[in-house]
DNA sequence: TGTTGACTCTCCCCTTAGGGGAGGTCTTAC
DNA sequence: GTAAGACCTCCCCTAAGGGGAGAGTCAACA
């Protein structure tokens, strides 16, 4: 007979957890003092305390342990235990698809961090065309976040790119502008409301904007002065590619965002 | 403005999970009547809660999210991101482990059941020449289970088939048997105490017992019977081959007990 | 204006498998 | 005899809500 302490080491479960075993009705002392409480086992409890760490080790619950130890039949046996494969199975199906969540996520975030390295000098590139999805709006530009929400409920993971803005206005305009918020996507596909399209390639020039987007007033004055300078002709629409913006998860800080805008010109 | 039930709806989260996120300052209500205490929500915390739901079917705790929502920080919020990603890495580890452990688990006890359909008739059949690791004993009978344990724990995963008893006695003992606790073993290791050796091939009687141990010598007379019938010769030691006994997890029913008996035989 | 049914409130207990600790009793060694 | 260590019971705590009781509130309809 050992006493909990010694049985503890021997098992090699905490004293806590006999105590509660017992309570339990899993795991019963071979005897009991009925004077001082204090519990005794038996050395054949050993196995058992071990088939039980054995069995909580699997993941079963205290219930399902007791039902096991309780029956000698084989086929509940199986049973069990297949029910407790498939459950665990289902477990690390999910944890899997957690995991991808959380890489897709990651990797959003990385790339928003190195965005943050990019220069933001005035420069010309060819843009190649591509296909976008895109809800035109006339109004306000604080509107432009519903449209992008619709494309995004609408085109889920077709989406292969950063979100751009086309400006159909030749100059700024603060509460009846002419706009339209798109989406690159990787295939066609129908969506009520939104036009799909290839948007032409074309030469432009382009700058990179860090920080909130009520400070661009001042990188658009550099394009334009750069394309000023060279004589260009501008070529409606314009454009505006969120690189790091507020995301689907998170708001982000505005003085962490980065935009580029992109004039397509000509001559 | 939302009743909790309209925002449940629209939001997707339950009642009491909306009361559970308010005590816990994840999403506080726009404004609470204080007269009545009913809660309502406003039409920007549908977002929220969206994010707030994405982020638990992350398995987020309420308390990281609560500290992804609070800060606007990149780094740290990569620093979260891939700390939960290794935490969940973890929790699918253990859990394919424990896949593993129940599929060996489950092996093994169908190949218990099959057991029950092998016939019971005596027949003649030639072993193998095969590997063992052996502990021999003299004494009771009811010893034999400490030499297979220490067996199993000396060669552990070593082991490739079911445990057998060699009897060097040529007629049955009850209390100062000469035996050998044997397991068949993929290789040669020295654990103290056990001998290590190849088991010769061998012509012999053999009978699938079914049933407790106790009643097997009905079982031994009608293979020495046959033995008998025929003229052969008895070489010692006969073997009994335990298919199927008490597990190293569960003792079983004893009337589901498989064994089989092997009587080596010449001429 | 009254009623009624649906909605909401707070408060309390419950879930798992034990952990932590307080306060009191028991055993055991010196 | 005494003191240390072992053991006891009892109570509270975990995470993320779920279930329900009893009471108050809102909105529609007569």
């Amino acid at each position: 007979m050992f006493s909990i302490g010694e049985f503890s080491k021997l098992s090699g479960l905490t004293v806590k957890t006999l105590r509660f075993y017992h309570e339990e009705g899993l795991l019963v002392p071979a005897f009991v003092d009925p004077g001082t409480g204090y519990r005794y086992y038996d050395e054949r409890q050993i196995e058992t305390a071990r088939v039980i760490a054995y069995l909580r080790n699997l993941e079963f619950s205290i219930s399902d342990i007791k039902e096991l130890l309780g029956q000698a039949d084989e086929a509940g046996l199986l049973d069990l235990l297949e029910r407790q494969r498939s459950q665990i199975k289902e477990q690390v199906k999910h944890l899997q698809k957690t995991i991808r969540s959380l890489d897709q996520f990651i990797s959003e975030e990385r790339q928003g961090l190195a965005m943050a390295e990019i220069s933001e000098n005035v420069s010309e590139k060819n843009l190649d065309a591509m296909l976008v999805a895109g809800i035109r709006v006339k109004g306000r530009y604080s509107e432009c976040g519903k449209g992008f929400a619709r494309l995004g409920r609408g085109f889920g993971r077709l989406i292969c790119g950063s979100p751009l803005l086309l400006h159909y206005d030749s100059e700024y305009r603060d509460d009846d502008a002419d706009f339209e918020a798109c989406l690159p996507i990787r295939q066609r596909k129908s969506v009520e409301g939104a036009s799909v399209r290839e948007l032409p390639a074309a030469r432009c020039v382009a700058l990179v904007h860090k920080g909130p987007y009520d400070q661009m007033g001042r990188s658009y004055a550099k394009v334009l002065k750069w394309i000023k300078d060279r004589n260009y002709k501008v070529v409606l629409p314009t454009r505006e590619v969120y690189l790091k913006g507020p995301g689907m998860i998170f708001r982000g800080n505005p003085k962490n965002y980065v935009t580029e805008i992109q004039i397509p010109v000509e001559g």
